[in-house]
Parts: C-alpha cells; structure tokens; sequence
DNA sequence: CGGTCGTTTGAAAATTCTCAATCGGAGTGG
DNA sequence: CCACTCCGATTGAGAATTTTCAAACGACCG
C-alpha cells in the first residue's frame, strides 16, 4: 500500500515528512491487520514496535484485578502508538474493532527521529495534545454524572470518528456512527457500570437526542442538545 | 544561583546535559520565586514560557464553571512546564506552596532543544511519563471509592515529596510529609467533596494509619497498610 | 429449538453529596 | 491579654446518585 493513498496521509505523524522523506520512512514500515479484540500491546512487556492507527478503533487499558479493565483512552485513526525510547508498556492496547496500523520497529523509527528532529517535534507536540486530552478525561471523571459523561462521550466518538451516514436535514446534519462498543466497554471508558450506561442511553433515547436503528450502531438525532448536556 | 547546587540538578530536564551544554542553557535560563496561590500559567492564554519546577509544588487545573477549579495534576520538583511550541495553554497552573521554578522564554528553548536535541529526546520520554501518570489518575478516579483515592494521594505525596522529618521505627520509617492542601483542594484533585475528604481523613487516623500533628501536615504512621488500601 | 450473550428494567443497598451546625486555631483590634 | 472574627475542619442527617443483585427480554448461532 502506498503512503500516497494513506486513509491517514494528513494526519498521522508521517503528515509532517516531505515526499522524500516519506519514502525513505516507508522502508521501515509494514502494514498490518488487527482483529478485533486482539491486543498489540501488553502492560509490562517491553515496546518493540512503535505504529500509527491507519483504520479502526484501539482501547488503552489497564487490568483492574477483579478480572475486569479499565479503559483510560481510546486512539482514533493517525494516532500514534508507543515510544521511540526503549521502555516498558504501562497500558495494554486492544483493538476495539478490525483495524489496521503501520508499524515501525522501535530502533530504526528512534533512528528515523534522530536524523529527521522535526518529526520528533511533531511527536513531542502529539503527545503533549494526548496528555491534554487525558486531562480532559480526568475532568469528566471526577464530579460529573453519568448522563454528562455519556453525552460527552457520544459527542466525542461523534467528532472523532469516520461518519458514516449523513442524512440531510433542515437544522443540522444527523450523523450515525458505529459505536463498535458494547454497553459493558462504553462503563469501563466512563467509570460507570453497564446498567447506569443502559439506563443513560435509554432516557436519552426517549428524549429523542439519540436513536439505536440496529445494535451497536446510534444515531445522534439531535447533536446540539447532547452537546448541551455534556462538558463544554 | 549556580545549577551546579540547583536541587532538582539530578531530577530535571537539565540532568541530560553535559556541563558545558548547562552553561549554555543557563544563559537562557533566569530564577522566579512564586508566592502560594500564585497562577504562572492562565488556560486559554498563550505559553510563552517554559520552566522548571525547583522547588514547591503546583497544581494544574480547569475551570469548572461553578466557581471551582478542578485539578488534573500535580507539578513536583523536577517536572518541567510548558511546550516549547507555540500552543495555547488548555490548563491554569497555579502554585500550592511557596516555590521557585527555572524559567525559559519558550523561543530560545526551542531554538536550544533544535540544537541539543538530545534532551528534545527527553522531554518526550518526560511527556510520555506524565501521560502515563494522568492516565493513572483516570484509573484513581474511575470506580475507585474514596477511601482508595485518599489512601493513594497519600502515598504518591509521601513518595515524591521532600520528606520533611523521619522518625525511626522498630518497624519502618514514618515520613511525615507538609501536605499544603486545604481538605477542599485534596477533594478538588480527587473528584470528592471535602466533606468526605475530611470523613475518610478522620477514619483513616482513628485507625492509626495517619495523624495530623498540626494543621496541614500529615505523618503517615503506618504506610504499609496505607499502600494496602491504595491502588497496586 | 435451546443456549448464550448482551441489553433492558426493577428494586434494594451502598456510597457520596448537600445542607447545616459546631468546633478550633490564627489573626486582629481593643 | 482577652474577646472577637474569620476560615477551614469536623460531624451529623437526609437527599441524590450509582452500584449491585436479579429477572426478563431479544438477537444470534449452532
């Protein structure tokens, strides 16, 4: 696959790179498919790869203990995996639907950095917009309700994620995206249980803000009441 | 003040530079003093400048609409503030101590990390660090009664703050540590209210894990039954 | 058709928040 | 030096929210 036709060509890590540069990157990648569910990264194993999401949807996990996770981020399309630094995975990354990434081995993509600093500026500046977002989460966490923290979620999965169908309307456009979680994920990401997301979901559903057509899929009805609803 | 006597010399971002590559950077580099309660860095402005943290400790946090601020880190001797790209600052710090920070104006840092990109390399793994950290702070806040979240605070402070007196034990060391946080601001940091801060203080120290000799300070007397209670 | 798994819904239990009163130390002014 | 005030800490009681336990439901699959 070539770097032209990337899904993610403008705004992965890779964005930062002149046409030459990008070819000289491209030997050291590989493409590759994940299935979902499937885990490339395991908490307390060494980070021998370093990738870029190119489709899908990945969870950063941690294992409670009690058998269960806990979900604390979620990387989208040309979000970047791992370090450049040898060091140790403190998080597990799973494939939350059938994704694929491009991967570089840890020690040539250092290398690649060294030589080429203002890639790793862009790195820096990624991560230190992830650390923000991260922040962000923290703020949904802590004080708020279960129904804010599901608004903002849906919000954001709304922003962030490929749209899939847009239905033209006389107020606003109505976009449906693919959840891709069940309801038992959606409370690990939020800190809630998988009834109190059911029963958020269902009064939400009721008021006419969202709507499930078919299983996993929900359909944001009403975007600018849910955004009401959740964080500003 | 020469860096060669800084407290954080071996802690900071400098620990990565030769003696030679210090003398460089000092240059750039001048000491503030910020008096408790002091805001260095107001959200939505822009960040023109990056410093240290020498001594003290500070807190970074988001308005909360309500009047309240919520905290979503904290800054220790040593973390380093700022982006040495333009950005806007999504978050307030504000100092919870008298402290005194190592500043840089963010330009010439960022013409020096070019030149030394050595230690570019470095902010990135510091980055990467705190982004781990915020994302265990996610794990703290989600799911976590506060009993948890109080006993964990505790032994994080104790463990990365200047021990201030050590009283020896037949058993182990009991650090008293200077807690310089209200009950109010604990419960801004851990998402509860200071009610409960206070409630879960009272139990722990009728318990003997803690007590407060006066005000604000707070001698852990049995730590290892703290960490049991705390998160892994 | 039966079984499994995720969803939905209900009701009781547990936890935390809110409101309110009291307490205690630090600082101030007489 | 003492009374007074202010602010934070503590404690109690009821309200609100969420979790837990349970049951029922429906879709999907062998």
């Amino acid at each position: 696959m070539s770097c032209q036709v990337c899904p993610v060509r403008d705004r992965a890590l890779c964005s930062s790179l002149a046409d030459d540069e990008l070819c000289e990157l491209k030997y050291i990648a590989r493409e590759r498919l994940v299935c979902r569910e499937q885990t490339i990264c395991w908490a307390g194993e060494e980070g021998l790869i370093c990738a870029n999401v190119v489709t899908g949807l990945f969870k950063v996990t941690a294992a409670l203990g009690d058998g269960h996770d806990q979900t604390v981020g979620i990387l989208y399309p040309g979000d970047f995996i791992g370090s450049p630094t040898p060091s140790t995975n403190k998080f597990s990354i799973t494939a939350l639907t059938d994704s694929s990434i491009c991967v570089f081995p840890r020690h040539l993509l250092e290398k690649f950095l060294s030589a080429h600093s203002h890639m790793e500026r862009v790195l820096l500046q990624r991560t230190q917009a992830s650390l923000d977002e991260a922040r962000e989460r923290i703020m949904l966490l802590a004080h708020r309700s279960a129904e804010v923290r599901v608004a903002t979620f849906l919000v954001d999965m709304a922003r962030r994620s490929p749209v899939k169908t847009r239905v033209p309307d006389r107020t606003e456009n109505l976009p449906s995206i693919e959840l891709s979680l069940s309801r038992a994920q959606m409370g690990e990401i939020l800190g809630l249980s998988n009834e109190t997301v059911s029963r958020v979901l269902s009064r939400l559903s009721r008021r006419g803000l969202v709507d499930f057509p078919n299983g996993r899929r929900v359909a944001i009805l009403n975007r600018s009441a849910l955004s009401e609803i959740a964080i500003p």
